[in-house]
DNA sequence: GTGGTCTAGACCACT
DNA sequence: GTGGTCTAGACCACT
């Protein structure tokens, strides 16, 4: 599973951790009956509190996506009735569009342009995608 | 003196207007001497509790941009050497940069598609531009 | 930490705290990374509200001599090239002083004699050392 | 009248001059039948705003000190049974230990040693002595 | 009218 | 446990 989160950021922790959980199963990427990484092995990785990542996972359980069995770890689950994964998808979705469009507005209310923007963004995506890439095969190896 | 907020989003509302006031006043939109919306008048226009504004107010006095005048108003400073007004523009800046990369980045590992973004930061920048020129023109009617 | 406020008197209470705990930064009673008593703890021991103890913090931390980790606490930072210790104390030295001949000039104006404000001055004085000493063993104890 | 004000001390402008009419009243410095200055005259020599010293007035008034008659000025009133005087120098001057108290307290904690300010009480005394003598000559000159 | 301080209480996020 | 933000409302002092 690739987690990533940055620092210094408004949007909290918890919610980069779990929207990634939840866009990889919804994707896939994840399948049911998967063993999510250990609390404690997450919060190593990212250098987080363990608390935080257990929140995190109670979150994503109530959500009924995955399900902590005591003493052997988060495992994911297949898609039930209740669980509508696309309409989570969807809610998921349009929170993130609100967010940002409300980003995108603070940039012009701080002064840069449209194209500048623009061009953060192309940056941004291909840095990502190569960085993705690179973790993707060192995984492999590991 | 504009200032928009976004309910409802991760970045706290009374940042959100720091940013913009602070912006101002480096664009010299607000000048030295200006006189910022009263500390009620802004809360009773923006919909939030005076007490934000208050923090708001007395961050940026902190800062040395403004100063309260009790009973007079809240006035903008002229830059002093203390005040380093292009590192502050600056690492504004930064702090925004980062800000925008991390959520370009959620949206791809919410398996956005990158066109699709930059439809969005479009049409945001058109919509914005459009309610801002209306503001415009409005207050001056008033 | 000690803190001592006074109500009742015109002094504002974060303003009483706030000057007593950059006292104890500057004379080195409080060192460098030491953790301040947390918000709420300190809220509690004084009988004030938790958000006057957040302004006292965040007020510290805007000059520099303090920083508020999330979760973790409010510690103290160690004097920086900006943050000028020497510069600092003089200045809150001249601001009490001013005060205190204020409150001088408004006894004599009140009809009261030298001789007898120096008689308050001394009483007040060993009280407040008898306190001190009391509270110091207390702490001891607890 | 001699009125002195020390801004940007805690103690209120409003309550410095407001106690100080009153221990002149007591002192009979001003007399029953005496016109105070114009709330106008007397705003142009603080430098302060008329309707603070209004809310002075009014206080006073209501106290049962001075009478406001309007357009005419503000007498001195004699004093009545309703109006202790004694009872209110009494609770003036305990108000006033109280603050004195509490910046001897504040001082110490400041790092100030005792000697130092006994020093200050006796010099601020010694000026404020010479001060009063020389308005007090030349107002009898103008 | 203006800002300054304080309270009580809520809800959230990180350690 | 820790800090961060926000609300609602009070009372005070200066212009």
């Amino acid at each position: 599973m690739f987690v990533r989160i940055e620092r210094g950021v408004s949007t909290p922790i918890s919610r980069q951790i779990a929207e990634q959980v939840r866009a990889q199963c919804l994707a896939g990427l994840i399948q049911p009956g998967d063993c999510l990484p250990s609390v404690r092995q997450l919060a190593r990785e990212l250098v987080v509190n363990v608390n935080t990542i257990v929140r995190v996972y109670e979150r994503l359980a109530a959500e009924g996506l995955v399900e902590m069995r005591h003493g052997e770890g988060t495992f994911v689950l297949p898609p039930s009735t209740t669980t509508n994964l696309a309409a989570d998808l969807k809610h998921q979705r349009e929170q993130y569009s609100r967010e940002y469009q409300a980003i995108v507005r603070r940039g012009l209310l701080l002064g840069l342009a449209v194209p500048e923007l623009r061009r953060m963004l192309t940056a941004t995506a291909s840095d990502a995608k190569t960085q993705i890439s690179k973790e993707n095969s060192s995984e492999k190896r590991s």
